[in-house]
DNA sequence: CTATGTATGTGATACTATAACATGTCAAGG
DNA sequence: CCTTGACATGTTATAGTATCACATACATAG
């Protein structure tokens, strides 16, 4: 049942740690995906089966996962086993920016605003492995400012950083 | 033979658009092998024939080389021709800050600063293939804020680009 | 109903990377 | 000298990531 996202209603979106913070991660991730088919039906994308199941997996954990982990998952769900099949629906959710490609591990991750234009930073436990989508805007704003420097037009940027986070920190 | 390197001299460290303005490459190769090689005598680390034909390999333009494009050159010019040869080449070069990885492109570039203390950020044309390293002191600082912010301590970060440089830029 | 575009199924293959173990090389210390 | 130990390389095999190409299904507009 899609509703309407009020972020200061919602622990996760006040929270811009989110992925470290202990929140009502149900209602983040069916949040996500409520918004979405929102989207998806604002601009007549197709959130068919699988690539709807494929976005519920990535949403059960602040984590990214590799395309091959994710297809063992659909597989054992009755979906198809071949590469291409979570290839394609990881390629759709990234498009449509529902996910977000995690270079540094060949993996996948969903997007936690969807909807909202964002240029993501990715920060990555490298203990616990949780990815958190952090706030890039200054980020995103000094790159251009360094490629406008040598006349260089950025069209996408990949900005991520490993180390530890809050409470693997802490536990160290 | 090694020489002295002073900015103020060499037509590429003038610029800090190097990979994308016009230079006198054949000395910016040459340089950047030079100071390799000094680094290697101070610190104790052996630029073999293979890690030093690899560097020469990577700096003969200015773009990322995958693994196997250096291996194929390895194998052409006698020497090993097992994909280890090249990625512990490659490997060393890395570590020891001669040459940097590509996340985007699982590529590698060598590096244009070596010796000197640098958080590089990559501006990767996605026409020509060039591949600059920008001045990223203020993005990494940007980055560093986002991610104290969360408490989040970084450990290693990567900041790439993918756009249009000058040249491409024009001609489009 | 059927034509069209889009999505999925499937087999094969290409590309990227590492494990594991054998062999070689070189320099310091006996 | 020679041995020993650390480091580097050679080699086989395999793991992990990603895409191609073609067949089939499915939904919707005409």
């Amino acid at each position: 049942m899609p509703h309407t996202h009020d972020p200061a209603d919602c622990p996760g979106c006040a929270a811009p740690d989110l992925a470290f913070a202990r929140h009502d991660h149900a209602h983040c991730a069916s949040d996500a995906l409520a918004r979405a088919e929102v989207i998806c039906a604002e601009v007549g994308a197709r959130l068919t089966p699988v690539r709807r199941r494929v976005l519920e997996i990535l949403l059960e954990q602040h984590q990214a996962l590799g395309a091959y982990d994710v297809l063992n998952r659909l597989a054992s769900e009755g979906y198809g086993n071949q590469p291409p099949v979570a290839y394609r629906a990881l390629e759709f959710l990234v498009e449509q920016g529902f996910a977000h490609r995690i270079q540094r591990l060949n993996a996948f991750t969903a997007c936690m605003h969807p909807g909202e234009a964002h240029a993501p930073a990715f920060l990555i436990c490298r203990v616990c492995s949780a990815v958190s989508e952090a706030a890039a805007t200054p980020v995103r704003a000094a790159l251009d400012t360094a490629a406008a420097g040598v006349g260089f037009v950025i069209e996408r940027s990949t900005i991520e950083a490993l180390g530890l986070c809050p409470q693997c920190r802490e536990a160290a």
